[in-house]
RNA sequence: GGCCCGUUGGUCAAGAGGUUAAGACAUCGCCCUUUCACGGCGGAAUCAUGGGUUCAAUUCCCGUACGGGUCACCA
């Protein structure tokens, strides 16, 4: 029997900038079939083009990939047995592969120019026939070659398509996919400075790398029955393939940098979790066997499967992101809450002398997004100029004298509280409640508004007076009071 | 334009030749409640379209519409 293939995967992102959002769920997924499959996953750097390239997005895509948890097995820095992991440094072996194809037949020397090939072009769209290359050099003899060579004409070497028949090659999302070979073009493999085309390179790439999984975007889809044939020409085994529909903007546009949509580090900037975020891109395109959709990314490693992976392109859609982030920040633990959100509250709060604690655990169950936060505790530093209108509330059955009543009331209360916390305060004004006879809210939405001077507050009065402290608290009661009383 | 691919509620989506067509987010209502939330319960809402095949089609086949991709000495 003979053993199984050790899967092997790999994400080849050409470092030309930001990590956008439909790249990183082609890289997660690369690296949960891997792993699901016990395999290695692999980064290879594809920076052959040279005018896309910039600084510093080799340092984007390995922090990405870092902080995301995708630990790649073998790549430019911590090398395998099958590097060089960065193409450019590859590039010397592609032509002796090439040549190989010429020796059996299926590539072939071109010395066609570029007039004359845009003279070809140019008459096929006049007669609307495809542009295509029309293999004028498909034929020549090993003489005529030879000729050419010596003059030292440049040349390109082009794949030699099958004139008839059809192709089929078969992917793991879309099943099989057949073409007529007649459309297929005798693609570049090697262009006249000696160096690969993209389709060819990744082709002698992904072999000599030993890549079992290629996952990839859909935009690859019509060029694969040219891999096809590229792995027929040489022998080699085909990959499986994995092509994943794009992740949109909207409709009919794609999610892009270019847009300015947003990239994973935009998304970490405006307070998602790289978590919640890995979570839901996880989702956009793929679906779970099961209901649970909240996974951490080794439950994705055992729930994650290929057959979950949908044809059709999904729509980021940010509103269900924020929930995703939410929940994340709900099953956080209050410590872990409180080191992060420290900062987001200092934002706006600036004075020392309130509880820090226990304003972070009233908010962690109304946070969605942590730079939500700075507007939320904004009215703790310093009482804002609110209206005497927010005192009525028809639920509540409070209107401005009732609160004004209710505020002299618990005035005194909170005055003569020795000990100030949530459970001290509760007492002493429920106490006052159950004696004056009164609603809850009678009492406790005038001491609301009176402290916050806002219509949404993260916690209750009780909480609020607790975590402003007993000064500020008696202060802006007597504040409401004097507002009510005019 | 040629070729290739896709189309289930507002969004992500499960699903099978016969189902009350899951679930999640959003939305609406109710409950809980000192606001907003959290939590709980419930509602409304989907098979693009026309033809076939079939006892039966949203599911299979063909066409149409719409959307996307691709047609480079770019990757």
């Amino acid at each position: 029997m003979s053993e199984m293939k050790k899967v092997r995967t790999r994400f080849a992102p050409s470092p030309t900038g930001y990590m956008h959002i439909g790249n990183l769920r082609t890289a997660l997924y690369t690296y949960l079939i891997a792993k699901k499959n016990g395999g290695d996953f692999i980064l290879r750097i594809e920076d052959t083009d040279q005018e896309r390239y910039v600084e510093g997005a080799v340092d984007v895509i390995y922090n990405t990939l870092k902080m995301t948890g995708l630990q790649w097995d073998e790549g430019p820095d911590v090398g395998g047995p099958v590097g060089p992991y960065i193409q450019s440094q590859r590039m010397s072996m592609f032509k002796e592969y090439a040549l190989q194809l010429v020796e059996n037949g299926n590539a072939y020397y071109c010395f066609c120019d570029k007039e004359r090939l845009d003279e070809v072009k140019k008459i096929q769209e006049a007669s609307h026939i495809a542009p295509m290359y029309d293999r004028h050099c498909r034929n020549l003899s090993k003489e005529e070659i030879q000729e050419k060579l010596d003059a030292g004409i440049p040349y390109v070497i082009r794949q030699k398509m099958p004139l008839e028949g059809t192709t089929t090659f078969h992917d793991e999302v879309y099943g099989d996919i057949t073409v007529e070979n007649s459309t297929l073009d005798d693609q570049i493999l090697i262009k006249t400075d000696g160096m690969p085309t993209y389709n060819f390179a990744n082709v002698v790439d992904d072999h000599t790398m030993g890549i079992t999984h290629v996952v990839r975007g859909n935009e690859y889809l019509s060029s694969a029955p040219k891999y096809n044939l590229l792995y027929k020409a040489f022998g080699w085994e085909v990959p499986k393939y994995i092509h994943c529909s794009p992740v949109m903007k909207d409709q009919t546009t794609k999610l892009s940098k270019r847009n300015g949509d947003a990239s994973f580090e935009d998304l970490l900037k405006k307070g998602y979790l790289k978590e919640a975020v890995v979570n839901f891109i996880a989702l956009l395109g793929w679906a779970p066997k099961g209901e649970q959709e909240v996974f951490t990314l080794d439950e994705l490693v055992q729930e994650f499967d290929v057959s979950g992976i949908s044809k059709s392109p999904a729509i980021f859609d940010p509103v269900k992101l924020k929930a995703i982030n939410a929940s994340y920040i709900r099953k956080m633990t209050s410590e872990e809450f409180l080191d992060i959100i420290t900062p987001y509250i200092r934002q706006t709060v600036k004075r020392e002398d309130i509880n820090l604690s226990l304003l972070a655990s009233v908010l962690q169950p109304r946070t969605e997004l942590f730079t939500d936060v700075p507007e939320q505790v904004d009215f703790i530093d310093e009482l804002p100029d609110y209206d005497t209108d927010m005192y009525c509330h028809k639920k509540m059955k409070t209107n401005k004298e009732t609160s004004l009543e209710a505020l002299k009331a618990l005035l005194p209360v909170l005055e003569n509280l020795e000990d100030w916390n949530v459970e001290s305060i509760h007492t002493a004004l429920f106490d006052l409640i159950a004696k004056l006879e009164v609603k809850n809210g009678w009492l406790l939405w005038p001491l609301r508004t009176a402290v916050s001077g806002k219509q949404f507050t993260p916690g209750g009065g009780v909480e609020l007076c607790a975590i402003l402290g007993k000064n500020d608290t008696v202060d802006r009661i007597k504040k409401g009071i004097e507002k009510l009383s005019v």
